[in-house]
DNA sequence: ATTAGCACTAACCCTCAATGAGTGCTAATT
DNA sequence: AATTAGCACTCATTGAGGGTTAGTGCTAAT
């Protein structure tokens, strides 16, 4: 019976990963006709609407041997039946990528902030935004990273006698700012000229290097007999310590409580959850950071239990030095994985382009 | 007929706007067990719960006066009654401000943000996260305004030949950063000057008197023969104008379309439209700042159709100085507003005894 | 002024049968 | 050998009917 799908034309030879062509016509028309309908697809409605002229009884037996390999399930005996992850998985590895996209949405998302002088942050949440009304789903993106940026300027503010506002300006135009702590009190002149040495000393130079740089200058002699250096370098470490560990930006959390997969009051509680701790989505963010391209992370790929009906479209998004963060839409498994996956490709290149023509490099 | 409950008891006088003591008590009694079950509360039921004897029939001529009054409103003939807007502000008016809190309850809100160093921002943000998690409902707060707030001081960062970085740290605790755009290239030398010298002339003034100032400056001669006064004044102009219009964060806004009362389809996406266009949440938040002490806005009073089924309590917060702006709570109008009102009350004043220990005043 | 009694309403819930989309299997057809 | 037609079967969905229940308004008795 097996033999159908996964024998593709060579007698003798069992191919036990690839399915014949016929099968995957079957199984692409199904899962194209689920997104649309979100409903079960049963053999009678797709021979129909499939190309090719194919009995209801054929597509039945095709229909179970998919079942049997896991690329469908039946939610009960006389139900049509439903694509599984596996599915989508071999849908979404079929697609040309990426896939094509409209004039008319290409120039919604162009049109988010081409606006002057819009800091990156603003940006940020006006293309998550945007993104999250075209697809109708969640949307998050991560702000960059401040520890791959390299350093614009570093300015100290004296607050009370203890205490010394920190803000950080990055060449991706990100600022940052944190309060630290003195034992011993600085007038503002003073912490005006540590500025001033830490900006001559590690303006252009990456976060990471800065604090690397710090570390050694720490157990070299010449800082001891320095003062306004042994000062600097004892401000600066605190000042470039791991600041905020990269925050994430959500919109459209809404759109998925409308939409119908997510009808169930059991789900709707794990998505929340799963918005709540941001930290399991933070992680496919910075994860998909590292690769070009857009990525696709579908139900149980997603490593965390709340989404395990979501599927995950991601894409990077940089400036001329760097990959900054990611940006993201969060959907049903049954989304229009080529609308979405074009939408997300297009906003992180728009992206991309607007963040570097806002750098300060 | 309606003489009964307009009537207080001396002959010939009717009182069209006060309910007499027994109907009053009827009403208390209605609106909390509905409070309660969320369900249409009719006379027999009533008769049960509420303290005095009273026999159903008696109870259903009082309620048919209420209803006749505005205070209740029947969905379909058999079915019991609902209180109105009006009932619920009737309620609330009748309350004790503010209402007791458990030691519990103030615990769990005093807990929040004790760690020393949190930015204004990020207090405000996991305070907005602990009313929405502990009220089960979406809470919202505003920003402290920049116009209020006193300057404590300004940088200005050269990030191109043509853009400035302007970063204002107000006493709040609030910093603010915008890009301002200068026909002339300027070195960060001469900046800084520029800065130090808008620094010395409006450190501890606030942002609109400042704004008075620079504009009394530029029709002033002297200004005209200074070349660093014309040039600080011109950037200084730029860099006070009115900037951010005050954010508002939102949280918990997914606890609302989990609420029983929101679950039509229709309303849910009054809901989202609402939180989507901040504006009128916003002005309603601003409103309240100000006066003291809680405000409570119930269904219609809110000037916006798509929460006709939501009321709002809102209580401003303050530093030493200011009122900086208010927090509030959106939930459905039969909200037990007992409980509400005491957290948001409790939650304003924490949040303002914090926000005061980490101003630079 | 209050209450008991009564006729009436409308939602809710249960059951039951009909419907319909779908299946798997087998035998006939190509 | 692959495909298809035919058939019996399954199960969710729908709608009608009927009883139950919580409620009402009105009238007459207390």
């Amino acid at each position: 019976m097996v033999k159908k799908v996964i024998d593709n034309g060579k007698k003798g030879v069992r191919y036990n990963l690839v399915l014949n062509e016929r099968a995957q016509l079957v199984l692409h028309s199904i899962i194209e006709n689920y997104i649309q309908s979100s409903e079960p697809i049963g053999s009678r409605t797709l021979s129909k609407t499939i190309g090719i002229t194919l009995s209801p009884a054929t597509i039945r037996n095709i229909m179970s041997d998919l079942a049997e390999l896991g690329y469908l399930i039946q939610n009960h005996t006389s139900a049509g039946r439903v694509p599984t992850d596996k599915a989508y998985r071999f849908y979404v590895n079929s697609l040309a990528t990426p896939p094509s996209i409209s004039e008319q949405i290409k120039e919604k998302i162009s049109q988010v902030s081409n606006e002057q002088g819009s800091q990156v942050e603003a940006i940020l949440a006006e293309t998550v935004r945007m993104l999250a009304e075209l697809t109708k789903f969640a949307c998050v993106v991560s702000t960059p990273k401040a520890s791959v940026s390299r350093l614009q300027r570093i300015e100290l503010i004296k607050i009370s006698e203890d205490r010394i506002l920190v803000i950080l300006v990055t060449k991706a135009g990100v600022v940052r700012d944190k309060i630290i702590f003195t034992n011993e009190s600085h007038t503002q002149e003073f912490l005006n000229s540590v500025a001033e040495f830490l900006n001559d000393k590690f303006k252009d130079h990456s976060m990471q290097e800065i604090r690397k740089e710090i570390h050694q200058s720490m157990v070299d002699d010449r800082t001891r007999y320095h003062d306004l250096l042994a000062h600097a370098i004892r401000l600066g470490k605190k000042a470039f310590e791991l600041n905020q560990p990269g925050e994430m930006l959500i919109d459209g959390q809404m759109n998925l409580l409308l939409d119908s997969h997510f009808h169930e009051q059991s789900s709707v509680r794990s998505l929340i959850d799963a918005f709540e701790q941001k930290s399991a989505i933070m992680k496919i963010l910075d994860d998909s950071m590292k690769h070009k391209g857009v990525h696709i992370f579908i139900g149980i790929e997603i490593d965390l239990k709340q989404l395990q009906d979501c599927s995950l479209i991601t894409a990077s998004y940089r400036n001329n030095q760097n990959v900054l963060g990611s940006i993201g839409v969060v959907g049903p498994t049954s989304m229009d994985y080529k609308r979405i996956i074009s939408m997300v490709d297009y906003t992180a290149k728009i992206l991309s382009k607007t963040i570097t023509e806002q750098s300060y490099d």
